[in-house]
DNA sequence: ATGGTGTTTAGACATCATCCAGTATTGAAA
DNA sequence: TTTCAATACTGGATGATGTCTAAACACCAT
């Protein structure tokens, strides 16, 4: 299961920074610097960012960064399956490096996703739905983190 | 349940044209004309459309209504109870008249939305999530409908 | 008629995303 | 190393989506 393990590899902190454009070149991508500076952070973020966040995050570090170079490369990042692409609230579509399946907590309050993984919660009888070819689902949930 | 009553009343046709100044005014809206064209065809149509093609729809039977009243109306819909709004695909806001609980198909060949019955589907153990307190849920399906 | 409340309107504005044409960079071949 | 073709980047234009505002309008009670 290549995704499986790609993706403990991307996370695990230590292999990680070194190594960005070597895991673009594994998926087909000429690692140009903008790219590299690019999905050095969109592929390690949790914080599920829009197109414009992931443009003011990279700016941080890259300055003179276009806009249309972040989403060109965003979208080619989820052509090439290193990104998926969620629309779940906000009328704006954000980008999730976790590539593997899994489910959805939308907080109301403040509007942050947070993942769920896929085995806490199962889901029963889809595969006898008449009428669809069902090639991917999740749950997505809506409510408020509960305070601690 | 006076959802699942109001909903299925909604859906009978037969009661349905003459009554939307009525079905307004229970949902405490003062039905003005356009108002009640908005409703006569969002409140009735499975086409999940977005504000723009509920702009375009309404305006076959209303060319003079503004874009800025259907947007208002919309909003003052969903506040009132009468729609729910769907962030599912294509990074824009779509409308549902079906206020009970359901989950969604969405075709990624052309983008249109289906509605699956609460019933046809479950989801397990969703209670157990800690750290969340969930207000609503539906489980989101991708794919494309069978040819048959 | 008058005034007040609420609704509608057109257009301005803001944001999100893509497209385009010119420029720069890159990699490979000579 | 130089050249050239392919690829990538850039700023600005464009289009789509959504909100806001101020003025006009409609309706109702006085």
């Amino acid at each position: 299961m290549p995704h499986l393990t790609r993706s403990r590899f991307r996370h695990s902190l230590i292999a990680v920074k070194r190594d960005t454009a070597g895991l673009l070149r594994e998926h087909g991508i000429q690692p140009s610097a903008q790219r590299v500076a690019v999905g050095e952070y969109v592929l390690f973020t949790d914080e599920h960012p829009s197109a414009d966040l992931v443009w003011s995050r990279v700016r941080d570090n890259f300055p003179w960064i276009s806009r249309a170079t972040v989403y060109n490369t965003l979208n080619l990042f989820v052509e090439k399956g290193l990104l998926k692409t969620l629309d779940l609230a906000d009328n704006a579509v954000v980008f999730d490096p976790r590539v593997e399946r899994h489910h959805h907590f939308v907080d109301d309050e403040d509007g942050s996703i947070h993942d769920v993984p896929w085995e806490k919660v199962q889901v029963c009888n889809i595969e006898g739905l008449r009428g669809y070819q069902i090639r991917d689902y999740q749950v997505v949930m809506h409510g408020v983190k509960k305070k601690r």
